[in-house]
DNA sequence: TTATCTTTGCAACATTGTTGCATTTGAAAG
DNA sequence: CTTTCAAATGCAACAATGTTGCAAAGATAA
């Protein structure tokens, strides 16, 4: 699927700044930092990539991933996203990747007494298969 | 356990934010957030106050909830604390209370070849009993 | 092409995380 | 009770991020 077609789909104008946004998420497989999406490029202001990145999360089209240490991450929602109430995601500690982890993971809690469970956003800390296969000594 | 014996148990001095963030958190059964536990008082600097929630968090006295909405809770931690490598909370999306859930709930992944799990971080999204029970119309 | 609604850029401000450094304080030793 | 020293605190300062208002530029439909 083309950013285009994304953008068509949802409803929302052709421009710069989404544009960007989605080609880059398209490109990876791993959720992106606000700050790796705009790599060093300036193409856009601060703003306006916030901003972006809020219109396109409400849309439903990306979602936001916030880590343990309040970083906080986009990715590609996928099709099925709004019926799964499950939003797990790894983070690889040492080269700091996210993975979406859909259908891949169970939960189950007993809240007490009249609790209502809406979401859940589970996100696992440990290794990658790359940095366990190839730990980098220096630090 | 006071807060004097607590401080005592985990070698730590008996310093004055150390006292008022600890006794705040003994008082209540949910999980405070930096200008929660500040209040109106004006007692510590900013920084301060920071210095020693890392300091309480490093020793495992206390620990860190991170919500969806990037904003941090602090608890105490309970003394199987670093046993236990599920972590799960409860938030409130109405009263936005943090409730802890220790061993309430159960999780399961199957990650890919590789992949090493250390610490899972879960947070439930969804109303309090008190909340279902006297919604506030007003809004 | 024009008209209109949306998006963008810029200025500005709030909150939070973070460090360095000088001063004060806790508590252990004398 | 004093001295002493490491640790805690307050202050200044800066970075990153979240957020709003407003004017200028852009997208799309007529």
């Amino acid at each position: 699927m083309t950013v285009e077609e994304l953008l068509y789909k949802y409803d929302l104008k052709n421009t710069g700044c989404r544009k960007y946004i989605l080609s880059e998420l398209l490109k990876s497989d791993t959720a992106q930092s606000e700050s790796e999406l705009k790599g060093n490029s300036d193409l856009f202001d601060r703003v306006t990539f916030y901003r972006t990145l809020k219109t396109l999360e409400e849309r439903g089209i990306i979602h936001k991933i916030v880590l343990n240490d309040n970083s906080v991450k986009y990715a590609l929602s996928s099709d099925h996203h709004e019926e799964d109430h499950l939003h797990s995601h790894f983070h690889c500690e040492k080269c700091d990747e996210v993975l979406c982890l859909r259908g891949k993971t169970r939960f189950d809690a007993e809240l007490p007494q009249g609790f209502i469970m809406h979401d859940v956003f589970v996100v696992i800390e440990g290794l990658c298969a790359d940095c366990v296969a190839y730990p980098v000594r220096s630090e």
